[in-house]
RNA sequence: GGGAGCAUAGCUCAGUUGGUUUAGAGCAUCUGCCUUACAAGCAGAGGGUCAUAGGUUCGACUCCUAUUGCUCCCACCA
């Protein structure tokens, strides 16, 4: 058989994706095995699978491969995310494209432009996640706005409503003038953002006209004076206590206000007098409510100036400040400009900054809430993973303000609140519920009456029922029901991964959800991945276009190839430096696991061989090797040390395998091998595929499949996972010794020039009977190895010790060198010698050290010495 | 402004109750090899005063304090 001495992914992974699916593989169902269960973070429906993602999922997928072949009944849930704000955005743009404005649409017409959309490119991620191998239940898959999944948003909504944690209010909150919606706390990001402190003079007015006397105010936002209702001073202030009940003019358009006095004002930042204006900041706002002073909205939802500016009206706000401030330079209010650096909110979705408005919304009230979501945590109920963000997590929940969760959008989930016309509303999941409530209030109330509110839920009001809601719709928002089948055998979750940067957005509202509903936590372990960088430490991103295109890196490298490459290179929580050598890397490795596959196609068994010692050796090796190598990756997993675990059984296959066992039983070039030889080897293999399984889902059934003679439909994705048995610490440091000794007559090989083929002779002193021997000659190439009481002195060749046993291999050597090496060596063990000495001599240290640690400085000592003694008895060659 | 984290080889990172470490790995680098599985490979080598300064200890990469430099989170000083 010929076989390419290059691996080729492309048609090998498209082959065995289909056939899984074919298959079924991926699909679960309840039965008697453990349950093992991950539900995705859902991308965004609209989404494309970017750099972030593939880490994550193949996080994900290594964990539901290994578990399924651990004998677990493994589920991974799949879905997509409606993300309200960021799919809007985008149907307003494909519009605006065909010219036309959102305005001009009604609601439902607009909905269809949606759904249209989504349509079209809603399962192109998942599409894109079948290209990576990820083995979810393709069965499952949900998207939030899925009938049974809006239902369990609405119920939701209802039940917090009548618990009375829902509530409806004018507040302050952050406007995204851009994406003309009112968005959450955590979805502003503070930007530290250059601007100008203008000091502006207000004039003291005395029966409303305006005197000679003013006051300096500073404010960087000089376009808001319109709205300015009072100007505050610090009650101990004693520069402005002249002022008290006096009243001032605000430039410009000469409004008399009042000067009020409030300990919020800090004396010595500015010039002590700030002036209050409620509508557009969230601290005047308070001050405005404490001295109940009115309230002026001079911005409307655009950001732009309305009429009650009564000047600069229809002008955007930025455009406004640059006009205001010639306005005031010229009517001689302007005292003076100074640079200023100050955090200005910008909107995460549409990075507009965020304009603090008075608005009517809905809010959920959080400190209950979060007070158990906080205790999951601390009890370890929910393990973060890595735990420092429990720290993180913990002041989030302590610090929690009510969640704003209604949004001034149309795709999403609408509030279920029906108003009456008289103003009155009723919360019911149906409209025909609604009606009946209303009814009881109004018994002469129509279905024509009702009027449902505009707005729409925030995401993440149904994203955070997602652990429950993809199981059993109905549990959600109603915590007596019984769960259905799925939800009691799926839910909870095991593990969930996931970034950080939506810990709170999401996996502590999940907390929340789970426990209110269900009295459990929704997963045991949320494992945060880190945020894949480019090499100058720049978040990926597609507006800087230094994010590769994921499919195009599997099409060149194979999928096998990205997940070694991005697994390799991830820690827990820590940031990924992603650079495509990594894939390279991975692509290699490939290559190395399809070559060592070819090389066992190519021997021919001879039954009647006898098993050559070396062989016989380097197998029973090789069993330990991996009994031990399982062992440190359970142990790497059981921590979620999953790049350790990869790069263990990455060096167990490149090293331990191919470059010391292969190369140990590997027959000669025309020669065959013996039975057991093979048998074993190809054991090996098989048990290293299965390790490899779950992190090279392709190459390793590609491979599996030709190793031996398979059933029908059997596929290593099912097969199980081998498990450690007992290893002999012996056999593993006999080969070690064997593997320095051959190492060490390799190094010499090279530093003088001899070749590899060069048979050399290699003696050995005194009470050597090590049973590797034919090991070292077969891998060291020499034709003896012969036991001597002592070497020949006159004898010209190099002496070197693998521990403390000493060999000597007769070459031509240059005397002048070799000397000098053997004098180094000595000062280098002497040095060494007299610190472990010292540390020896040290009364203390004997006395407190644990025994272990001072018989091993002893070993140390004794070795030197053992060493020093050989090399001085060297350097006698010389002398 | 408050809090958290990080700083170990050119790069990315391990280093798991302070002592089996004279600080390791992978990649990259350098040298020699197209050896009949693999040049996407083989063999070998070099490279670190563990950010800085103190302290605790018989012993510190590991614990404490301070400093410096980065990162993240939170926050209303106009």
């Amino acid at each position: 058989m010929e076989i390419s001495a290059k691996y080729n992914p492309g048609a090998v992974e498209d082959k065995w994706y289909a056939w899984w699916l074919e298959n079924n593989f991926f699909h679960s169902e309840p039965d008697d095995r453990e349950p093992y269960t991950i539900v995705i973070p859902p991308p965004n429906v609209t989404g494309v699978l970017h750099m972030g993602h593939m880490m994550n999922n193949t996080l994900q997928d290594v964990l539901i491969r290994r578990a399924r072949m651990l004998g677990k009944n493994a589920c991974w849930v799949p879905g997509t995310d409606h993300a309200s704000i960021a799919t809007e955005t985008k149907v307003v743009n494909r519009l605006k494209e065909r010219g036309v404005e959102k305005s001009s649409l009604s609601r439902d017409e607009f909905l269809k432009e949606a759904w249209k959309w989504k349509e079209e490119h809603g399962g192109i991620i998942l599409e894109q996640l079948k290209k990576l191998g990820a083995s979810c239940d393709w069965e499952r898959t949900k998207f939030t706005m899925d009938e049974g999944l809006s239902q369990s948003v609405l119920n939701t909504f209802v039940y917090f409503y009548k618990k009375g944690l829902i509530y409806r209010g004018i507040r302050m909150v952050n406007w995204d003038p851009v994406g003309h919606t009112a968005v959450s706390d955590e979805e502003v990001i503070h930007k530290e953002t250059k601007s100008k402190l203008y000091y502006l003079r207000y004039f003291i007015s005395e029966n409303g006209k305006a005197t000679d006397n003013y006051i300096v105010i500073a404010t960087t936002r000089p376009e808001t004076i319109m709205a300015d209702v009072a100007v505050c001073i610090n009650p101990n202030d004693e520069r402005y206590l002249h002022l008290k009940g006096k009243h001032i003019l605000i430039p410009l358009i000469n409004r008399e206000i009042p000067i009020i006095q409030d300990e919020y004002v800090t004396m010595d930042f500015g010039t002590g007098c700030l002036k209050v204006t409620p509508a557009h900041d969230i601290n005047d706002y308070e001050i405005g409510l404490r001295h109940k002073l009115p309230v002026i909205d001079i911005i409307d939802d655009n950001g732009a100036l309305n009429e009650k500016a009564t000047i600069l009206i229809g002008e955007d706000r930025f455009v406004a400040r640059k006009k205001i401030v010639k306005m005031l330079e010229e009517s001689g209010n302007l005292e003076k400009v100074e640079d200023y650096t100050s955090p200005v909110g910008h909107s995460e979705r549409t990075d507009a900054v965020i304009e603090p408005k008075l608005s009517m919304q809905w809010f959920l009230k959080m400190d209950e809430l979060a007070k158990k979501a906080l205790e999951s945590v601390v009890s370890e109920r929910v393990k973060l993973i890595p735990d420092r963000f429990t720290n993180t997590y913990k002041h989030w929940m302590e610090e929690v303000r009510d969640w704003c969760i209604s949004r001034q959008l149309w795709w999403g989930h609408r509030i279920p609140a029906y108003y009456l016309p008289n103003g009155d509303y009723v919360v019911e999941a149906t409209f025909e519920e609604a009606l009946a409530a209303a009814q009881k209030i109004d018994p002469k109330i129509k279905a024509g009456d009702l009027k449902q509110d505009e707005d729409v839920l925030d995401t993440w009001f149904s994203s955070w029922l997602w652990p429950i809601s993809v199981f059993d719709p109905d549990k959600a928002g109603n915590p007596e029901r019984e769960p259905n089948a799925d939800l009691a055998y799926y839910y909870p979750t095991n593990d969930l991964v996931t970034a950080p940067d939506i810990l709170f957005f999401w996996v502590a509202r999940m907390i929340m959800a789970g426990d209110e509903f269900t009295g459990k936590e929704p997963f045991a372990n949320v494992y945060l991945t880190g945020i894949v960088r480019d090499k100058q430490g720049r978040k990926m991103s597609k507006t800087l276009g230094n994010s590769p295109d994921p499919l195009e890196l599997i099409a060149k490298y194979g999928a096998d190839a990205v997940r070694i490459g991005l697994l390799l290179c991830t820690s827990a929580g820590n940031d990924t430096f992603y650079d495509e050598s990594q894939i390279e890397q991975g692509r290699n490795f490939c290559n190395k696991i399809w070559n060592a596959f070819r090389l066992t196609q190519g021997w021919e068994v001879d039954d009647t061989l006898q098993t050559p010692e070396n062989a016989k050796i380097a197998t029973r090796w090789m069993e330990n090797k991996l009994n031990k190598s399982i062992e440190i990756i359970n142990d790497h997993f059981s921590k979620f040390r999953i790049s350790d675990a990869t790069m263990t059984v990455y060096k167990l296959f490149w090293d331990d395998f191919c470059a010391w066992y292969l190369e140990a039983v590997k027959p000669a070039f025309g020669e065959k091998i013996d039975k057991y030889s093979y048998d074993k080897t190809i054991d090996y293999l098989d048990s290293l595929l299965k390790l490899l399984h779950p992190f090279m889902p392709f190459i390793t059934e590609e491979l599996w499949q030709t190793l031996k003679q398979r059933a029908e439909g059997e596929t290593i994705m099912l097969s199980s996972m081998p498990q450690p048995k007992a290893y002999d610490e012996k056999i593993l440091s006999d080969f070690s010794f064997a593997i320095e000794t051959v190492m060490n007559i390799r190094n010499i090989r090279q530093s003088k020039g001899i070749s590899p083929k060069e048979r050399l002779s290699l003696y050995v002193k005194g009470s050597y009977n090590c049973e590797v021997s034919s090991l070292i000659m077969k891998m060291a190439n020499t034709e003896s190895l012969v036991v001597l009481d002592e070497f020949d002195q006159s004898a010209q060749g190099v002496n070197f010790m693998s521990g403390t046993t000493e060999f000597f291999i007769p070459i031509e050597i240059n005397q002048e060198e070799e000397k000098k090496k053997i004098v180094a060596e000595i000062e280098r063990y002497t040095n060494f010698l007299t610190s472990v000495k010292k540390k020896l001599s040290n009364q203390k240290f004997v006395e407190s050290a644990p025994p272990k640690v001072v018989e091993l400085e002893r070993k140390k000592e004794s070795d030197a010495t053992e060493k020093l003694k050989n090399l001085n008895e060297q350097l006698q060659r010389f002398k």
